[in-house]
DNA sequence: TTCAATGATCAGGCTTTCTTACCGTCCAGG
DNA sequence: CCTGGACGGTAAGAAAGCCTGATCATTGAA
């Protein structure tokens, strides 16, 4: 019923139009005159009426006249779009949105964001942090397309790249009898005062385990948790990454017997595919990490 | 450099989308299935990024996600243009700059307008009124497309279609001593007052000519020279087209030697062809004045 | 008049794009 | 468990569109 209009003729005629003439339009498409004049023909029978005068030179019609600026507006359209979409794809625009707990958003993500931008200039990222199970819902939910976390649990509709080992150790103020140990095993911390944190399901299923029931608090928030700690109301455990290195008074001891580590890694929709810009954060994130691993 | 996005295979995406299917939209665009699927993977290698999900179903990749909407748009604004250019074609839209001489636009367009607005209701008309050199002009500058005139000098960038002969005749006031008179010859009219209009012209040439070196006054306004008339103060000549026939006191006597007359018909740019609402004027004006000639 | 430039035209070949037919996968119902 | 039907993908051939190169008619200027 209604006319395709492509998109290639309606530039003839404006190249026609700017260039003054068949010949010269020719030359600045980069095509043969005829192929010029066809497209021209073809187009005027399509519409069913004339845009350039028959006789001799290159005139507008009345019609082709009332067309021109419409064909301009269209083609400006069409020529937008085309770059714009081509700006995503080569990851000259765009935006990633990722969460990641917390922390690798305060300890990994700074530098990385970083590097990224300086990588990608055009491209804008946001960030969200959360607990592994925050993160692996707002993946699996689409809100993100980029989770930074470690995997409780399997998902089959979530891909899980292993990026990093986090060893769990003790967290306790530098007057504490164990402050100056190098390393611990878990009968050392029996009849310690243990405040539980989020993170403490690691212990869950290894030797260490008994601990747990002992533990006398369940503090999830890390500036209480910090704040018990550095009143020396007793210790935790977390791993190396989230133990807050700038309270001077804390000290970190590895937990060797048994070790305990997370395992931090990528995660991402498994079935559906990135955004490129979400594509280049995945590929920046595993080369930035992964040497280091 | 940019890619070209032709309009079908965008039309596809949103037809595989909105019918959930490439079957489904193979129906809808009365397409094979195998026409669709190619002109997606077209689309897709042309963009360098997929649109549509690898596995199975017909699910949109975030790119894709992202690019539909945009796709909706151009297509909207295509089938809108293109709409829209095929109703001016078929004169369901657009209007006509015209213009005509005082005597044609008054007494002939009122008719001639109703009768075309009624056979094209959807065009607009814009219509001026001036003297024959005015219309003229603006006809030849192409302010307007048509003009509704007679011909005092050829134009070779001007075509002209006659319609109808206006007889000059004598107009005076109801008691001059020609008034009773059924048709006159110049020589009547030698000692008389004269006065000139801008019609006058028309006896340059011909036998009566003697007479306007004769007149005392020329006036070119309409309302003042009726006053004149009805004042008494003289006689003049008009074609009987632009005798005011709604002066009761105003009589109108055909000159019969010599015979003089002036030739109305329709300008239009000879070159140049016109837009399809006045192509629909032209035409119509041709029939309705060529039939009654 | 001649010459150069403009658009139009035509035959051919190349590319695109459709169709028909067939294949692999997945899921539901027997 | 298997089997039929719906899904989308693939391959080969045919049709259509589109471009090129050569040629022609017209026009305006030297």
């Amino acid at each position: 019923m209604l006319p395709e209009l492509k998109i290639q003729p309606l530039r003839c005629v404006l190249a026609i139009v700017d260039a003054g003439g068949f010949h010269a339009a020719a030359r600045q498409l980069h095509r043969t005159q005829p192929a010029v004049s066809m497209a021209v023909r073809e187009l005027e029978q399509r519409l069913g009426e004339p845009l350039f005068e028959k006789g001799g030179k290159a005139t507008l019609t009345p019609f082709g006249a009332y067309c021109l600026p419409r064909f301009r507006e269209l083609i400006t359209r069409h020529d937008r779009l085309s770059r714009e979409l081509a700006a995503q794809v080569q990851k000259q625009a765009g935006h990633v949105d990722m969460a990641a707990v917390p922390s690798v958003a305060s300890r990994l993500m700074p530098r990385l964001l970083n590097d990224f931008i300086l990588r990608y200039p055009e491209l804008r990222v946001s960030l969200q942090d959360g607990n592994a199970d925050f993160v692996r819902r707002l993946v699996a939910g689409g809100e993100v397309e980029l989770g930074l976390t470690s995997l409780w649990q399997r998902d089959d509709d979530l891909a899980f790249t292993p990026l990093m080992r986090d060893a769990v150790g003790v967290v306790c103020r530098d007057d504490h009898p164990l402050a100056g140990r190098e390393t611990l095993g878990w009968e050392a911390l029996q009849g310690q005062v243990l405040i539980r944190n989020g993170t403490s399901r690691l212990l869950e299923g290894t030797e260490a385990e008994p601990l747990l029931a002992e533990s006398a608090f369940d503090i999830s928030n890390m500036i209480s948790l910090t704040a018990m700690l550095v009143a020396g109301i007793g210790i935790t455990t977390l791993p190396r990454l989230a133990f807050p290195e700038e309270y001077e008074r804390l000290r970190f001891i590895p937990l060797v017997d048994p070790r305990v580590e997370r395992e931090l890694g990528l995660l991402r929709p498994g079935r559906r595919s990135l955004s490129p810009a979400a594509q280049a954060m995945e590929a920046f994130i595993i080369e930035a990490l992964g040497e280091t691993d």
